[in-house]
DNA sequence: TATCATTTTTACCGTTTGGTCAAATCTTCT
DNA sequence: AGAAGATTTGACCAAACGGTAAAAATGATA
């Protein structure tokens, strides 16, 4: 893949913007994320998005100069989310403080973000064409700092023995699993499609099993 | 979306089939599972998956009608994959070792079958277009009946009180996140590309989540 | 080996898609 | 008001795509 996040972040040319651009590049990002998260890249097409924005395609064209550049701007926007519940995990407070929070703030932005996690999801599973470069440096880099602060907890025996970046992992999948996999929870639960009453106890489910204990004692394998 | 893999199962035409149809059936579906899987449904072309089975596309049509009778079939065939770990879990054996084994049987599915998930995760991603019915009918029902039996364990006191269904959600997206996400894991990990090595240490990381106790005790918060 | 059905290929078609271009329209500012 | 720049539109294009038709080649079978 030519561009990623990066790259295309040093490219901008640094023009004052005007109030209609600055209006419709938003509508434009809007509804590329509406578009991209529930069709991903090659399903979604420049006609669908201009239509979701309101605006003729060639128009759309006038702001982004191709389909790509708008794929890339929404995942550049999205990384910021996706750290930022990470970023606040905290090596002072105590491990299950942290780790909970850290949850809920995972599970906040699947809620407040689906579309978000949705693309994320998308790139990723595509082989993260555009974000691979982000994953190795930053992200890596950010987790290997967390992971260190939860390591000390383990070597204080504050948390059990485990891999702290797998731990990291578990917490991932589990929160975004409800934005992803929504039709799936919402058709095992027998809900309507625009339900997400489902989060409450998502949210208790997580509490317990992250920071309780799942199976009772003397009932173990 | 037009068809269902619930319909599709049932217009088979039924004809003895001849040896070079077998091996071309194969061919194509073990080439198209490959592109779908990495491109999805949108991304992958008739070309590229014929290219893939080394084979022509008109021919590659002349053993599948359409693009989406492929991508169909594939559904069908991992629908069975996907259910048979939760279909082995009985309300005989004791919860740690159900739930183990069923942690370690879907772990093993998600290392044997790394394609076949990311097909599945395209799918539900998309708002399964396909298996929407598979999913409110027969998937509901399984896990209604496997819920009742974690349930028995609840209201035994040996398990945690909490959503049955979510506890299941939890297992699926733990297990499937390292093939779905696959390349997150391993650039995080400072892993090379093929590399899946992190699966014993995430076999680990699971039994502590789900049998053990994560946060030590007297330090929760 | 001759026959018939099956399989494969070549050439092609209509549509969709990402993207361009130049003219027309609207804003902004003097 | 009117010039200058910004925005919008309609007409268009080449490539890619899913798919078809018919002839050619191959395989099975008697």
């Amino acid at each position: 893949m030519a561009d990623t996040v990066t790259e295309a972040a040093t490219t901008t040319p640094a023009r004052a913007k005007t109030r209609i651009q600055r209006e419709n590049e938003t509508r434009i990002l809007r509804a590329a994320l509406e578009v991209f998260s529930e069709k991903g890249f090659h399903g979604a097409t420049l006609d669908r998005i201009a239509g979701a924005a309101d605006m003729s395609k060639p128009n759309l064209l006038y702001y982004f100069k191709n389909k790509e550049e708008i794929h890339i701007a929404l995942l550049t926007d999205l990384l910021d989310i996706w750290l930022a519940p990470l970023r606040e995990i905290s090596g002072d407070g105590r491990p299950a403080d942290e780790i909970g929070s850290y949850i809920r703030r995972k599970l906040d932005s699947s809620r407040a973000f689906p579309r978000e996690s949705r693309l994320f999801a998308n790139e990723i599973l595509a082989g993260a064409p555009h974000i691979g470069d982000f994953l190795q440096t930053e992200l890596k880099q950010l987790v290997d700092e967390k992971a260190a602060i939860l390591q000390g907890w383990i070597d204080a025996g504050q948390l059990a023995p485990c891999d702290p970046r797998h731990l990291l992992f578990a917490i991932w999948s589990t929160t975004q699993h409800y934005a992803d996999f929504s039709v799936q929870v919402r058709h095992v639960l027998g809900l309507t499609p625009g339900d997400v009453s489902y989060y409450d106890e998502a949210a208790r489910m997580l509490d317990t099993l992250f920071l309780g204990r799942l199976v009772a004692p003397g009932t173990e394998g």
